[in-house]
DNA sequence: CAGTGAGCGAGCTTCCGCTTGACTT
């Protein structure tokens, strides 16, 4: 039996620090939170001032029974969960769910796992802060209200299973609001004028590009400059040398290391986690989910240590970054190596890769600043006032740029970063050519995974631990859709003045594609416009920011939290009753048109399956025809001539074995139904032209397929078969799995063995319910 | 995996934030 008992959040943790501290102390995980409000209801009392029904989760039953008896047995128990709100409240939870006398329990904290942070820790204890655990239960007690009061409101109002909350919501919103920004752009054009110039002062004539301080709006005004430049003196007027220095980005933090990680390795940010994950549980790097730029002492020193080493003294600038973000708590470093001297670590590719950025940033971030000589060199012309302009940049110390250089989502900007050739005030020059090309404003970028994040961040919504799985709700649940899109070709004018003429072209640039980019679907679309119409405070960018600012006063003991929640629910409330009753069901529905052959409208809507579209009135007397709009396909942008082509399926093709091939599209993509079975369509197959021949070509595979994965089959029963998948055989009983116990071999089943198991065990999970978990 | 779309009604869906394995056909 050990007289301490230290309980931590992660159990990499727990393991590190067991290390530091003696005998007398085990250290033990709790995984996380340990209890929530029921999911059966609501899980809050409003009649009783929303008291919450904190319930032990059922995932965690069998680590607080574990530490409940270890509790029991040690003298003193250590909370050590993290410092913030909800570590605060775990620590509080730990003490209900364990059911300790709160005396035997001392709340210890600290930011860093190092041997002497743990023991100061262990040094200075003190009591749980029940304002911070108030907070937290301010926060979960609005979340869950939020959550579990709009999503029904959704499914009456929209349709069933949607999902609505402070953080999701708010996220679809900002992709829904670019899409309609990228739509209404007013493109507009200007022309820009580069010329290349000659310089021949030197051994050899050597090039300098540069561009005219001014744009033209029209064709006929860049032709007239050209004309101006025709025959024109080109010398130096002025060389303007500025020093400048560049100072390193401050090391990870969750959010930052998905950004570059997305914009230089083209990382997902659920991708990048998991990597994080990996390295972190193998000691190879600090805590993953944090939004903490400190680095400890202990780190600042490796790093010093290491640039010494590799670059020498005159390299290393230690720093301490403070960190600006919305709602920062701050109970962790920043993302940084463990040991700053390991350049590379054992794992594939993308742990090396990951590592590999982690380890450049943390380091450069303890490195000296790079000092620049900007240069810029004014070129004047003999026969207008115009200016040409070349700018150029001269590293004097590359200092953290020998390292490590940040990336940005910008495109780079034209004329930047050049080295320029020695050139000195009055040099005339040579004019090799001049060139005016009509440039397009550019609408604002679609966003990726990772600009979605730091726009969130920014906002101050949603924490380091949820970024990426809010990112992957939010696609779940189709409101966002992530893909390509190709480029359209768009022309544009070019004049260029060369050995006197001045030559006028039309040339094509690609413009428009996309990459990994996320998209509004019509669901998304409908949903944020609903949300916003009714329930325009929970959209409002500030409204996280807003609470959270109450949470913090609660935190202070300046408030009380249930005070709080009413003051916001009561409104709220009564918002969500108003709309149940006041507002019909909304369905995005949409006029296209009339079919040319019967004279029916046309709609596109919303409907309890998603998009789809529907020929002839709802109230008539025949039935109106339906069909789910393709993949790809939005009510937004779906034509008349797209819609009438949806209808063109069911086809029947033929007939064999006495029975109709029929092609349709279901609701995972066309597929061929023939006796009842069901064949899907390849890919490359077109349900309006494929023949029956292919038709049966794809049985026949399909049916192979299935032979090939049939083990056994019983005379006694068509349903029952052992059957190969892909975790191994199993037993398939009239649709249900169930497993089959190691110790038996598959091929060695009677069919009373399997009736057996059958009757006896329970069947394994399907992928549909597996799916609501 | 599957073919739906009115309306009825049963029974289900749903939040955010803290942590990792368990599980899958």
């Amino acid at each position: 039996m050990t007289k301490n008992l230290v309980i931590v959040e992660s159990p990499a943790k727990a393991k590190t620090i067991e290390g530091f501290l003696g005998k007398e102390y085990q250290v033990k995980s709790c995984f996380g939170h340990i209890m929530d409000l029921s999911k059966k209801d609501l899980g809050v009392d409003i009649d009783q001032g929303f008291i919450p029904k904190y319930i032990i989760s059922p995932d965690k039953k069998k680590i607080v029974a574990e530490l409940k008896k270890l509790a029991g047995a040690a003298e003193t128990v250590w909370l050590a969960s993290d410092e913030d709100r909800e570590g605060e409240a775990i620590a509080a939870h730990l003490i209900e769910a364990l059911n300790i006398d709160e005396s035997k329990t001392r709340r210890i904290v600290f930011h860093e796992i190092t041997k002497h942070a743990i023991l100061e820790a262990i040094n200075h204890p003190r009591g749980i802060d029940r304002d911070l655990v108030n907070a937290q239960q301010a926060r979960r007690v609005l979340d869950r209200l939020v959550g579990f009061e709009l999503s029904p409101l959704l499914w009456k109002k929209i349709k069933p299973s949607l999902s609505a909350g402070r953080v999701q919501s708010v996220a679809v919103r900002l992709i829904a609001e670019r899409e309609v920004e990228i739509r209404n752009f007013q493109t507009l054009f200007s022309f820009r004028i580069v010329g290349d110039f000659i310089v021949s002062n030197g051994d050899k004539p050597v090039a300098i590009q540069a561009e005219l301080t001014k744009r033209f709006s029209t064709l006929e005004e860049a032709e007239a400059f050209l004309q101006k430049c025709n025959g024109a003196e080109f010398a130096v007027n002025e060389i303007e040398k500025k020093p400048a220095k560049k100072s390193p980005a401050p090391p990870f933090t969750t959010s930052t290391l998905q950004q570059e990680a997305s914009r230089k390795l083209g990382f997902s940010v659920a991708n990048t986690m998991r990597v994080a994950q990996d390295l972190y549980e193998s000691g190879k790097i600090t805590y993953m989910r944090t939004d903490s730029l400190n680095l400890s002492n202990l780190a600042i020193g490796m790093a010093k240590q290491e640039i010494t080493d590799s670059f020498g003294a005159e390299y290393v600038k230690t720093r301490k970054y403070t960190t600006k973000t919305k709602g920062a708590q701050e109970a962790h470093e920043a993302i940084r190596p463990t040991y700053m001297n390991a350049k590379t670590v054992d794992g594939d590719r993308s742990h090396n890769r990951l590592y590999e950025l982690i380890w450049k940033r943390a380091v450069a971030s303890q490195m000296a600043d790079a000092l620049l000589e900007k240069t810029t060199v004014t070129i004047g012309i003999s026969t207008t006032k115009e200016k040409f302009v070349a700018k150029g940049e001269l590293i004097k110390f590359d200092g953290f740029l020998k390292l490590y250089m940040e990336s940005t989502d910008e495109e780079p900007s034209n004329g930047e970063e050049r080295i320029l050739p020695p050139i000195k005030r009055g040099d005339s020059l040579g004019m090799n050519q001049i060139q005016a090309q009509q440039k397009f404003t550019q609408p604002p970028p679609r966003y990726t995974e990772a600009m979605l994040v730091k726009k969130m961040e920014e906002l101050g919504i949603g924490r380091p631990s949820t970024y990426a799985p809010t990112i992957s709700t939010i696609q779940r649940r189709d409101y966002v859709i992530k893909e390509d899109r190709p480029g359209i070709n768009r022309a544009f004018q070019l004049l260029t003045l060369h050995n006197g003429t001045i030559v006028s072209e039309e040339k094509g640039e690609k413009v428009g594609s996309e990459k990994q980019k996320l998209f509004p679907t019509d669901i998304g679309i409908l949903v944020t416009q609903f949300l916003m119409d009714h329930f325009m405070n929970i959209m409002d960018y500030n409204f996280t920011a807003t609470v959270e600012g109450e949470f913090d006063e609660i935190a202070e003991g300046k408030l009380v939290w249930n005070s709080m929640i009413k003051e916001f629910y009561s409104p709220f409330h009564n918002q969500i009753a108003k709309t149940l009753e006041g507002t019909k069901k909304v369905s995005g529905e949409k006029l296209l048109g009339t079919d040319p052959k019967t004279g029916l409208n046309i709609f596109v809507k919303i409907g309890r399956y998603g998009p789809m579209v529907q020929m002839g009135d709802a109230d008539m007397e025949n039935k109106p025809r339906f069909a789910a709009l393709k993949k790809g396909q939005s009510i937004e942008s779906i034509t008349l001539e797209e819609s009438l082509e949806l209808f063109k399926l069911p086809r029947t093709l033929g007939t064999i074995d006495n029975d109709d091939v029929v092609v349709a599209a279901g609701r995972f993509g066309p597929y061929i139904k023939h006796h009842a079975q069901f064949f899907s369509l390849a890919k490359t197959d077109d349900p309006l032209t494929i023949t029956l021949e292919r038709a049966s070509e794809i049985m026949l595979e399909k049916k192979k397929l299935d032979q090939e994965k049939t083990i056994r089959e019983f005379s006694e029963d068509a349903g029952l078969k052992i059957l190969r998948g892909k975790y191994g055989p199993y037993i398939s009983f009239n649709k249900l799995n169930f497993k089959i116990p190691k110790e038996k071999a598959a091929e060695e089943l009677t069919y009373e063995d399997c009736r057996k198991i059958v009757t006896d065990t329970k069947p394994t999970k399907s992928s549909k319910s597996r799916k609501s978990k």
